[in-house]
DNA sequence: CATATTCATAACTAAATAGTTATGGGATTA
DNA sequence: TAATCCCATAACTATTTAGTTATGAATATG
């Protein structure tokens, strides 16, 4: 799934969110009992977020049996690393700028 | 200002505070009231969202006279960078793993 | 000095959100 | 089949939050 910045920012500024998403980004697929163990919310709790990071396209779910295991989509950061990317290429542009005037103020 | 990802991720999931600092970085440094002209909410939201995005440190508020310019905060990024980094990086290392696994399993 | 302008803060309201407990469906196990 | 386990959803609550209007402080202008 296709994410905008706003989805991915939303979904990652809660913290229990974002740290489900870098225990599966560092620790791997795991199921969702597993990931509540030691998130410190319930379970409900847990498969809300969950919900939340798969609609921005954050991870996915493959149900397995009576299970889900769940697993970090990593493609799905790329929005960010070019809305970051973006916002630096345009103060860099405003900085190369100001080179421009001073070394024309300079002649 | 330092600020950790929470602050940011937080600061830049709201969609008037994304498109503040998105005009900032795009044109440079503003007033108050330039910024309000185009947000489209009254001028109390525009300084209440300036009030946050400067906590996060994503900008600064230069005072003259009786109106504040504002600008975008480069550096501020940075740890937004970092753990899209190290996400990235961890999911690189699981992948590597993956591959010396099915290198090993082909011998 | 009197008036107008610019911004920030206070006080309030409506909506969104993160958590809870309760429940039920589907898959395993005895 | 009966009981158990895993997860998702429903229903509710408390808190946070994004907006509003009102106001005031500081600066500029007539």
């Amino acid at each position: 799934m296709q994410s905008s910045p706003d989805l991915l920012f939303k979904a990652l500024a809660d913290p229990s969110r974002r740290a489900l998403f870098e225990r599966l980004c560092l620790e791997g697929e795991q199921t969702v009992g597993a990931l509540t163990a030691g998130a410190g919310i319930s379970q409900p709790a847990v498969s809300k977020h969950l919900g939340i990071l798969k609609q921005a396209g954050l991870v996915q779910g493959r149900d397995e049996g009576r299970q889900t295991h769940y697993s970090a989509q990593q493609r799905a950061l790329a929005p960010l690393v070019d809305w970051t990317g973006r916002m630096n290429r345009f103060w860099e542009a405003r900085f190369d700028d100001l080179e421009d005037l001073l070394k024309r103020m300079d002649q």
